[in-house]
DNA sequence: ATGGTTGAATATCAA
């Protein structure tokens, strides 16, 4: 079975991409993030006609999450347990949503921005992340031979090497010592990530700001992870980042990451 | 020129 998972940067501007892209490689299950439109926008019928089902949730403008399976997509559930809310009156924000596909519990996760270290915005992303943990050690605990994977856009680089300078990155979010912490206490739950053994750093990115001509100049960064439950991660048996994806008129800024598991 | 692009409530905000 073959996974993936893509910041599509709008789904409604980019569905064309994103059906050649899961036909071009035979993907079974993607998990889509910042689809940017509420779930009576989104282009159900050509995933349907692709032959996928789909699990979205989106609420405006922002955010939206969503699961595209041919493969099955039982017990859907929207957000998870202890997510934080934002806004004011404060609501949950579609930023994850989770099925059992094939056999595999899939999350799609878009993870809070940060915007800047001393932003509210940061706090809520490092809340996020602490419950995000806690569900998913809980989830351990309570079903420890389940394959799960938690895949998404993590907007943390976690190692040096997955920024194209530190220098640029110097109090900026992303790198922060608690980002990668946060990003690091899900690892010490007991999940892998069971993308990096197949790409190799340095230079090895997910994402490249529109601006500045980042992609060309090979300047981005790895912030988009699959991280697998034991279970999970002991059946990957590839992954790769296609990175071709980023190329060319309407691109989104973020490439797949496709990861592959024996049945 | 203190931006540079893209996408979404077209007017700014978010990334």
């Amino acid at each position: 079975m073959r996974l993936a998972t893509w910041n599509v940067n709008s789904i409604r501007a980019r569905v064309d991409r994103v059906t050649a892209f899961l036909d071009r490689h035979d993907v079974d299950v993607l998990a889509i993030q910042e689809t940017k439109c509420r779930d009576d926008q989104f282009p159900h019928l050509l995933f349907e006609a692709a032959g996928y089902q789909v699990a979205h949730v989106g609420l405006n403008q922002w955010n939206g999450v969503a699961i595209a399976s041919r493969v099955g997509l039982e017990d859907v559930q929207v957000g998870f347990d202890g997510m934080p809310a934002w806004g004011d009156p404060a609501g949950a924000e579609a930023r994850a949503i989770s099925a059992v596909c094939g056999g595999v519990r899939v999350v799609s996760l878009y993870v809070p921005n940060g915007r800047s270290l001393d932003d509210p915005h940061m706090a809520y992303k490092l809340d996020w992340l602490g419950r995000l943990r806690t569900y998913a050690a809980a989830r351990l605990v309570a079903a420890p031979d389940e394959p799960a994977v938690l895949m998404g856009d993590w907007n943390i680089a976690p190692e040096d090497e997955d920024v194209w300078s530190m220098a640029f990155y110097e109090n900026k979010t992303h790198v922060s010592a608690p980002e990668r912490a946060a990003f690091r206490a899900v690892l010490e739950a007991g999940f892998t990530d069971v993308v990096r053994p197949f790409t190799p750093g340095p230079g090895v990115y997910t994402y490249w700001d529109y601006t500045q001509l980042r992609f060309p100049k090979r300047q981005g960064m790895r912030i988009d992870f699959a991280l697998g439950s034991p279970a999970f991660a002991a059946r990957v048996s590839g992954a790769f980042i296609d990175r071709e994806e980023r190329k060319g008129k309407g691109a989104s800024d973020h490439a797949p990451v496709v990861v592959d598991v024996t049945d």
